[in-house]
DNA sequence: TATTATTTTTAGACTTGTCTAAAAATAAAT
DNA sequence: ATTTATTTTTAGACAAGTCTAAAAATAATA
């Protein structure tokens, strides 16, 4: 049985390594708002548990046995978050720190029917892609609008930094993160790009693109 | 903020306070499985916090403060218990150890929309009335069933010590702790009683209504 | 009521997870 | 390539919550 703080390690790794290649002790202790000193601490306990490779000044990396515990801590918490979401009407930004205490409660079976509940949701209100039972998950990218070709897809996570405004903008047309998104033509002389999102057709301008961040899976 | 074992010895307390009148340290450290001496140092604490009255070698006692903290942790471990049985499908002798975990989620607006969610509903799986958000709770009673008048109703709860054999009876006739249950008939002659139990009636003999606990709300 | 038994508290130790301060290793810069 | 700066680790301390063993208080009994 794992402690909290050391699924918190594992769950905080996990995230990193998807943005660097090699995990400092720093970063972790940023990530966590911890001292670099206790992180070293944590780190040798669970490179005792083989939950990481753990090499003195050099840094860490997930086990395999580590990467799946991290990916069952992240399963509970977008089932939770879903499950605050849609059923007890919770806002999707207001879910975190809730979701953060529910992901360490310890049952497997609460999570599979929880999950049953839901109707095996793939992706929770945030748009990012649930992990499966055997820790299985889509893996996505993150792009702008601007990138997408015609057709293809992704899930509304946010804008870019600096342009908090467009967000009354997508607020004022009801469009939420977590609404999908779909590429239906762009125009060559402006760069305008017409989209589908929520069954409606919209047009957005290139410097709107720009500045749109998406999450798209292939 | 309160710990989780803070919360967990105002519970125990709590519940020690509905059988006996004097709280002795000894009795909480059985009812947790803790030594003596461990109680000893968390009464202190509480008594610090005035959580309760605690006097040298004379016992304890919650304080308004400490019942109305009690009774809110109560209130989510009933409230969890009665979302794992009516939604997610589990039955009701396997959803202790899960809403132990639970109850000590820390948000007063999740408990207030779970309760929103399940109908805000009066009693828990196993027919134990759940406090309000004011910590206002229904009283109740252990009776036997034999106990009871015609037209009372009451709530199975168990049997008595020594009379196991008679669950798989309960079972058998589709009978779960938790049903309502309300006195028709008693026949003079033998004791017998008729009973009405999930829209059914059934005749119970008068050693079964001697075994048979319930609760009562008066 | 004097003695014995039980309960409760105290004193000190241990574990987990955190911290600060200082030392050691690595990286950056002159 | 030395010096300086940064990162990381070590060493030691602390808080919370538990334990064991022993002392003190209370209760039971002869």
């Amino acid at each position: 049985m794992n402690s909290q703080s050391e699924e918190d390690y594992l769950k905080a790794i996990y995230h990193l390594e998807m943005d660097y290649d090699s995990i400092s002790t720093n970063s972790v202790a940023d990530y966590l708002n911890m001292k670099p000193s206790s992180v070293t601490d944590m780190l040798k306990k669970l490179a005792d548990k083989k939950y990481i490779n753990y090499q003195k000044y050099k840094g860490s990396s997930l086990t395999k046995k580590g990467k799946l515990i991290a990916l069952s801590i992240i399963r509970k918490h977008r089932l939770w978050e879903t499950f605050l979401v849609e059923k007890l009407g919770f806002s999707w930004d207001k879910v975190h720190y809730i979701a953060e205490q529910l992901e360490h409660i310890k049952s497997e079976e609460l999570i599979e029917n929880l999950d049953d509940f839901l109707g095996n949701p793939k992706y929770d209100p945030h748009g990012d892609p649930i992990p499966n039972k055997e820790g299985k998950i889509e893996k996505m990218n993150q792009k702008l609008l601007v990138e997408l070709k015609i057709q293809q897809e992704g899930i509304i996570t946010g804008v870019k930094k600096g342009t908090a405004s467009l967000l009354s903008y997508l607020d004022k047309e009801k469009i939420k993160l977590g609404d999908s998104i779909k590429v239906i033509e762009v125009l060559e002389f402006d760069g305008t790009f017409i989209v589908e999102i929520n069954n409606r057709k919209l047009t957005f301008s290139e410097k709107i693109c720009q500045n749109l961040l998406l999450e798209t899976y292939d």
